[in-house]
DNA sequence: TTTTTCTGTTTGACATATCAAACACCTGTC
DNA sequence: GACAGGTGTTTGATATGTCAAACAGAAAAA
């Protein structure tokens, strides 16, 4: 089959997906903006490099930037980290709290998966681990 | 942090996990042994490509070729291989029987994430839904 | 046997992702 | 104002994974 391929379909690379991340975690303390320094300081990569990625990743709109070289997440590139993110906490809490697995191990499978997730797995998933966590309250009265 | 980085620290990329699958799936009806041609049909990627793969795949032990040019998996090879196609079945059938993700998505998630998944979690993940089906049949009695 | 087709490899190209090093431009400090 | 350091970009290199095209050799068909 060609299911295979799929893999390299994805919106984003894990590589762009985690520039992302970073813009949006340094963003919080200065409204949404970063520089290509701590970006590149948060992902340990260097800063020719980010700079390289950043032009591919803005092409494709998910990143600005204004007259001072800052860089922001556009509205797109907030809805794909937010997803992102969503996807990350929910494999990762499903990970830990309903099969056990350890605290580091969930940290390093969720976040190699975070951006591959679909959709729809992600949506049931959801309801599952909310479905579980109610259910573990309910026997522990 | 840098446990973003932990995605290159595979073992196997996706291409080349593929690769291997291939040869095992190409290989069932002759002893194990595979044509690049095959894999490369098998893969919808050029014989160049498989040629190319082939040899890095080689080079790190993962199979073995002949006089003929045909392709076999190593012990280490067959290993793996039957490793990922384990998390994969485990995957996909949380997916489907426990999540009630739909077969074609769920072939797809399963596919992306197969050899990316921990031993530690794959354990606990055949714990899980080896617990799950059974407490389905109790509950449909 | 000759010719055609198939096979595996190689080459040159491109895309992504990384590095180190050089560069130009700011921004401090003195 | 000069000089030091930080910043963003560019360049040349490497690695992976893909393609198309050319090639040589093997197998199959005529």
């Amino acid at each position: 089959m060609e299911t295979w391929k799929e893999f390299e379909a994805n919106e984003l690379t894990h590589s762009a997906a985690h520039h992302l991340l970073a813009i949006h975690e340094l963003g919080e303390e200065y409204g949404g903006w970063a520089r290509v320094s701590d970006i590149a300081r948060e992902l340990g990569i260097t800063r020719g490099s980010v700079s390289i990625n950043l032009r591919a990743i803005k092409k494709r709109g998910y990143v600005v930037t204004d007259e001072h070289r800052m860089v922001k997440l556009s509205p797109k590139g907030l809805e794909v980290v937010q997803a992102i993110k969503t996807k990350k906490t929910l494999f990762k809490s499903f990970l830990t709290d309903v099969l056990g697995v350890s605290e580091q191990q969930a940290e390093i499978d969720s976040c190699k998966v975070e951006h591959l997730i679909s959709h729809e797995t992600s949506e049931q998933l959801a309801r599952f681990v909310e479905q579980f966590k109610n259910s573990q309250l309910t026997h522990s009265q």
